[in-house]
RNA sequence: GGGGGCGUAGCUCAGUUGGUUAGAGCGCCGGCCUGUCACGCCGGAGGUCGCGGGUUCGAGUCCCGUCGCUCCCGCCA
C-alpha cells in the first residue's frame, strides 16, 4: 500500500471505494462519492449511508465540527449524488454495525458537495419487496441500483468473463457474425428488417448463427465461440425472449464426445465460481428415450421421483374402455404413484385441468385402499381387482398412495405426466433446496412427424447429422426410415431446464441431401435457402459439430431467479415490447417511404 | 390465437353478505431530537378503486366489454 493510494486526490471525485474502506484505515482523511442510501437526521447528528457499487458506508455530520457540513447534510434526500471529504473513523465498539461491511468505520464527514439533486424515487430500492415489473422496467436505471440488480449482472459478467478464459485458453476464437443477414432454418418466426438498398426485400436478424459458424469450420478456423444476442420473433416466456444470448461453439474434427467434454470444461468452472453445486464432469447421459419414459420431458428434472409407469401389460384385457382405446389405437396407459397425498376433490380437479392443457383427454385418479386391488377411484368399477393390483404392483403402491394415470397417445401422455410430476413436486415440495442435477440428454430422434402438415420434419435442424437406431452416425443408404433415425445431437439440462443444445452436423453432401429429401425440401429450395453453405462443402468440409448455451437462463438459474428478465440489464417484456424506450413504436411516414413500405 | 392470476395512495397491500367520510405499513412534507444504522416521537398532505358501459335506491365489491401486466398452452428448443 503507497502513501499515495491512501491520500485523497482533490481533483478526484473518490480517493477510494468504499469496499476498501476498513479499520486499517482509520484516522486517514478520505474522499468518497455514491447516492444518498438512506438518512437518519437526529437533528444533531446526522447520518448517511452512502452507497456505490462496492457498496454502502456510513458518513457522520457533527454540527460542532462542521457546521456548515451539517447545515447542507440537512437537505438531502434519497438517492442524492453527493461527494464528501472527511476522515476515516473507528466507531466506538458499542457503534459498530457488523451487518454492514464497513462497519468498523465511519466517515466524520468536514466538506459535502452536492453534485446532483434527486426526485423521490417512485419505488423503494432499499427494500426487499417485489415491485411492479413494468414500473421497475420504465425507470431501469433507478432499478439498476438495487443490490438484486447488481449481484445479477455481476454475476453475469463473471460468468462470461470465465467462459473467454477457458475457450481461450483451449485455443478458441472469438468471431463476429453478421446481425443483418437471412432467415436460417431453426423454425422460429424471423425479425425482419427492410432494406432500403432494395426495396421489397429484407435482412433477417439471426436466431443464431448457425450457418455462420459451420461456414468458420469450413473456412479452417477450427475452433470458434462467440458470445451473441440471437433474435426469435415468438411470443416471450419465463425464460425465453424475442432476443437472448447464447454462447455459441463451433468445433471441426470433432464428434460426440469431444463437444461435450468442451462444453463441460467451460461450464463447470461457472457454476463453481458461483458457489452453485453440481457434479463434477464428465456429467452423465441419458438417452431422449429414457428421459421421455421415466420422465415424460426430455429435459427431465431428475432431483426427485414420481417416475412414470407403463401399464400397458398389466392391461392387455382390460375392459375399461378408455384404457382400452388407447391401447387398441397405438397409445399408451401411463401412471405416477405421486405418494400418500391428502388432496381434495377440488384439487384433483385441478390436476385433470392440468393434464387436459397438456392436450390430454382426461386424467385417471385414484387412492389405494386396504386390501388387495381396492381403489377409492371413480373409475374402479370398470377395473377388476386383478387389474388394479396389477397396476398397484407396477407403481409400488401403498395403501393411502395417489395414483394418476393418463391413457393417450405416447406423446400426449408423456407430456401430461411429465407436467403433473413437476406439479406435484412444486405443490408438496418435494425437490430438496440446495440440490441440482445436470446432465446431458443424447440421441434425440432425427425426425418429428408432423400430423396436421403430414409430413416429417427435423426435430433439431436439418444440418444435424442422423445416427441409425443405435446410435451410430448414419450414411445415406442408411436413411431410409425416418421414423426410427437418431439424431447425432445433445441437450444439457440442468435442474430440468434446458440450458444448451447442439449436434454433430452433416459435412457430406450425400447425406445432407437425403435429409432434405426426407424432410420435404426439393433440390431447388435447398439452393435458394442454405445454398452459400451447400456451395461451401463443395470445397471440402471438414467433420464438425457445435453446441449454443443459453447465457440468460444459466445465469438465471445460478443465481436463484425465476425468470431471465432479472439478469438482462434491459429487458423485453412479455409483450414483447420494452418499456423504458416504448418500442416497438411507429416511424415517420418518411422512413416508411424511403424503404418502399406502405402501411395497409 | 386460447386459458388462469393480478390491477385500490408514490410503493407493498387490506377492504366482510353491495351500505355513512375507502384504510394500514413504508415513503413523502413540516416540527422536535447528538450515536443512529428499517433511528425515534408529534403533526400533515396524498385516491378518476386501470378504463368504458350495465344492474341497483346505492358498486372498490355484482355483470358485460376493454386495456395493461404476468404465468401457462399453442408457438418457440
Amino acid at each position: 500500500m503507497s502513501e499515495m493510494r491512501h491520500a485523497p486526490r482533490p481533483n478526484s471525485y473518490r480517493d477510494s471505494w468504499a469496499g476498501q474502506l476498513d479499520a486499517a484505515r482509520a484516522g486517514t482523511p478520505a474522499r468518497v462519492s455514491g447516492w444518498v442510501h438512506r438518512r437518519r437526521d437526529h437533528g444533531g447528528l446526522i447520518f448517511i449511508d452512502l452507497r456505490e457499487r462496492s457498496g454502502i458506508v456510513q458518513l457522520v455530520f457533527n454540527p460542532e465540527t462542521a457546521p456548515e457540513a451539517h447545515a447542507a447534510a440537512h437537505s438531502l434526500r434519497s438517492e442524492d449524488v453527493i461527494t464528501a471529504a472527511g476522515t476515516v473513523t473507528r466507531r466506538a465498539p458499542e457503534n459498530v454495525n457488523p451487518r454492514l461491511a464497513t462497519g468498523e468505520i465511519e466517515v466524520a464527514v468536514s466538506e459535502l458537495e452536492i453534485l446532483a439533486d434527486a426526485d423521490t424515487p417512485p419505488f423503494p430500492l432499499d427494500e426487499d419487496i417485489p415491485i411492479d415489473e413494468n414500473l421497475r422496467l420504465r425507470h431501469r436505471s433507478l432499478d439498476l441500483r438495487r443490490a438484486p440488480m447488481l449481484q445479477a449482472l455481476t454475476l453475469r459478467h463473471k460468468a462470461i468473463a470465465t467462459i473467454r478464459e477457458i475457450l481461450d485458453e483451449r485455443d478458441f476464437l472469438e468471431i463476429e457474425t453478421p446481425f443483418l443477414t437471412r432467415s436460417t432454418p431453426e423454425g422460429a418466426r424471423d425479425f425482419l428488417v427492410p432494406a432500403r438498398i432494395q426495396p421489397g426485400s429484407f435482412y433477417a436478424l439471426p436466431q443464431s448463427p448457425q450457418l455462420f459458424k459451420q461456414l468458420l469450420m469450413v473456412g479452417g478456423l477450427e475452433r470458434y465461440y462467440q458470445i451473441v444476442r440471437c433474435f426469435r420473433d415468438e411470443d416471450a416466456r419465463a425464460d425465453r425472449l424475442p432476443e437472448f444470448t447464447q454462447l455459441d461453439i463451433e468445433m471441426a474434427f470433432v464428434q460426440e464426445d469431444d463437444v461435450l467434454e468442451t462444453t463441460e470444461a467451460a461450464m463447470a468452472p461457472v457454476f463453481e465460481r458461483a458457489g452453485f453445486e453440481v457434479a463434477p464432469p464428465p456429467w452423465p447421459r441419458m438417452t431422449y428415450a429414457e428421459a421421455v419414459a421415466r420422465f415424460g420431458s426430455d429435459r427431465p428434472d431428475t432431483r426427485f421421483g414420481l417416475e412414470l409407469e407403463d401399464l400397458g401389460d398389466d392391461l392387455t384385457q382390460t375392459e375399461f374402455k378408455v384404457f382400452a382405446g388407447a391401447l387398441q389405437t397405438g397409445g399408451v396407459v401411463r401412471g405416477i404413484n405421486a405418494g400418500a397425498r391428502e388432496i381434495p376433490r377440488s384439487e384433483l380437479d385441478a390436476l385433470t385441468e392440468l393434464a387436459k392443457q397438456h392436450r390430454a383427454k382426461g386424467l385417471v385418479w385414484a387412492f389405494v385402499q386396504e386390501g388387495e386391488g381396492q381403489w377409492r377411484s371413480p373409475v374402479a368399477k370398470f377395473l377388476t381387482p386383478v387389474e388394479i393390483a396389477a397396476i398397484n404392483r407396477r407403481l409400488e403402491a401403498a395403501p393411502g398412495d395417489l395414483l394418476l394415470i393418463v391413457a393417450d397417445t405416447a406423446a400426449t401422455a408423456a407430456q401430461a405426466l411429465g407436467a403433473l410430476r413437476l406439479e406435484l413436486a412444486r405443490r408438496f415440495d418435494l425437490i430438496p433446496s440446495g440440490k441440482h442435477d445436470i446432465r446431458w440428454i443424447v440421441q434425440f430422434p432425427m425426425f418429428a412427424w408432423h400430423p396436421e402438415e403430414q409430413r416429417w420434419d427435423a426435430e433439431h435442424h436439418p444440418f444435424t447429422a442422423p445416427a441409425t437406431p443405435s446410435g451410430a452416425p448414419a450414411t445415406a443408404a442408411d436413411l431410409d426410415d425416418p421414423a426410427t433415425l437418431l439424431s447425432r445431437s445433445y441437450d444439457l439440462v440442468l435442474d430440468g431446464n434446458e440450458i444448451g443444445g447442439g449436434s454433430i452436423r452433416n459435412h457430406r453432401s450425400d447425406v445432407q441431401q437425403r435429409v432434405f429429401e426426407l424432410i420435404g425440401i426439393g433440390a431447388e429450395e435447398a439452393q435458394a435457402r442454405f445454398g452459400f453453405l451447400l456451395d461451401a462443402f463443395r470445397f471440402g468440409a471438414p467433420p464438425h459439430g457445435g453446441i449454443a448455451m443459453g447465457i440468460d437462463r444459466i445465469i438465471a438459474l445460478l443465481a436463484g431467479r425465476d425468470n431471465i428478465r432479472e439478469v438482462i440489464a434491459f429487458p423485453k417484456a412479455t409483450s414483447g415490447g420494452d418499456p423504458l424506450t416504448g418500442a416497438p413504436a411507429p416511424v415517420e411516414p418518411a422512413q416508411l417511404r424511403e424503404l418502399g413500405l406502405r402501411l395497409t
